[in-house]
DNA sequence: TCGATGTGCAACTCTAGGGTTGCATCCGAT
DNA sequence: ATCGGATGCAACCCTAGAGTTGCACATCGA
């Protein structure tokens, strides 16, 4: 690892992985708007098949970025903030990572200047 | 959009699909770790060839993750904090999102579970 | 019970893109 | 001048996965 736990690294692939396809992140900001939704529900106002939806839906699920439970003949779908917000905090720390290890690499070839200047 | 700007929307895309592939992850990894390399130093850390190398630091570079500059016969790469930052951010308020949205809702449930309770 | 609606499963198509190889080109050093 | 190491370009495979269709299975309502 580089920044943060191992453990971790295969949650966040799997959440970037799936914020990568733009029907998900459409698909995600549907959920988050309607608050529930079911699969049929959200087919209808995106330009795929049930059956792709509910593909997708699997893929997000996998990467705790939404959770379906059952009501009568229908499965409602929800966003979950916690994976997301857990992928963020990665991409943060990592970036830092790299602001850290630029200025030292900075600091390092102006002093080099310095001796040869 | 949802949360922020949609012109940032298309850059946040070519982060996360940039960001989704491990092999491109891999190489952010090691251009963080050595400061500056090339398509061929990079190649000998992985098990690719160089051009698969210098195609996914053609994908890197146009999300605004790394950079090249032209040394001679070379060109060096080097890993680009900003983009990255962005990303981070962008996530980090649509998980806050999600989270106020989520809050809502409950509030909302449990107004009507009062009423008709 | 029967019909309508929603979900689950499976086989199938098709393309984006990750990977490769081969060769041309350019630059530095002897 | 020319040899070798590094990049650039182009034409290729080949598979993952996004999307589809068709049908079977459950469940609610009349």
């Amino acid at each position: 690892m580089t920044v943060a736990g191992r453990g971790a690294v295969e949650a966040v692939d799997s959440v970037l992985v799936a914020l990568a396809d733009p029907t998900r992140r459409h698909l995600l900001d549907l959920l988050a708007a309607e608050g529930e939704a079911t699969a049929t529900m959200l087919a209808e106002r995106l330009p795929v098949s049930r059956q792709a939806v509910v593909k997708h839906l699997a893929v997000l699920d996998a990467a705790g970025l939404v959770s379906g439970g059952r009501v009568g003949r229908e499965v409602r779908y929800a966003v979950r903030p916690a994976a997301l917000d857990a992928t963020a905090r990665w991409l943060a720390a990592l970036a830092a990572d790299w602001d850290r290890r630029l200025a030292t690499i900075k600091r390092v070839a102006e002093a080099a200047e310095r001796d040869s200047g």
